[in-house]
DNA sequence: CTTATATACCTTGACAGGCGAGGTATATTG
DNA sequence: CAATATACCTCGCCTGTCAAGGTATATAAG
């Protein structure tokens, strides 16, 4: 069973993030990755995937460059800021905070 | 600090079949209680609420009637059905699932 | 050579939930 | 008599998600 997409609505900027604090990436392998790394429960969609690009890029939380593959499709990387690095650092307390307090409610 | 709509956005239904597995309550009462439960950290905005309280009506997971007030305020009580309980099960696992995937995607 | 699949990017427009702003009515307190 | 707390409700905007559509390159199968 997949997770709703409500449910995810809020984090896929902390998401993104997460994965460009491992190592620059881009689009199509961070979805992968995502995908992977939840056993296909959390898919970010493209469209979603790319609009949150936007915003990341719009709020100086992500750089972008392109890579120069020789062969096959252009890829366009993704690189996290020092802001980016900082506002990561909110969003993941923002969802401890969460947690415990959808816990507390959830009996 | 609050906790941002978008997280909560998803649970609100869930959070409130939760208050009325304890008890029938209504609108106003269950507003404070989460409030309180989570040190005002977590506030369904009234509009917010009584928008859930309609989508899980029309679900037929929650059923009303009005109080007998003699005084004060009219209250209209809500109490959970028998298929709200089920849903409530549900939510619960979804979160549960959704825990768990979030924590290994924010490291 | 043609088709299918995988990789890789992107945009548009509809949809749904959250909620600010506004409204009603009753009771209590200063 | 005004303010505050209790208690209900609706309208319409805003924002994030995503289905559907599009582009281009490379490879494998038939």
């Amino acid at each position: 069973m997949s997770i709703t997409s409500d449910i995810l609505r809020g984090h896929t900027e902390a998401i993104i993030l997460a994965h460009l604090l491992e190592q620059d990436s881009y689009g199509y392998q961070i979805n992968k990755d995502i995908m992977k790394k939840t056993d296909n429960r959390c898919e970010l969609k493209e469209a979603t995937l790319y609009s949150a690009f936007r915003r990341l890029e719009q709020a100086g939380y992500i750089r972008t460059y392109w890579g120069d593959e020789k062969v096959g499709a252009r890829r366009r990387y993704y690189s996290i800021t020092e802001e980016g690095r900082r506002a990561y650092q909110v969003y993941k307390r923002e969802w401890e905070e969460a947690k415990a307090a959808i816990d507390q409610l959830l009996i």
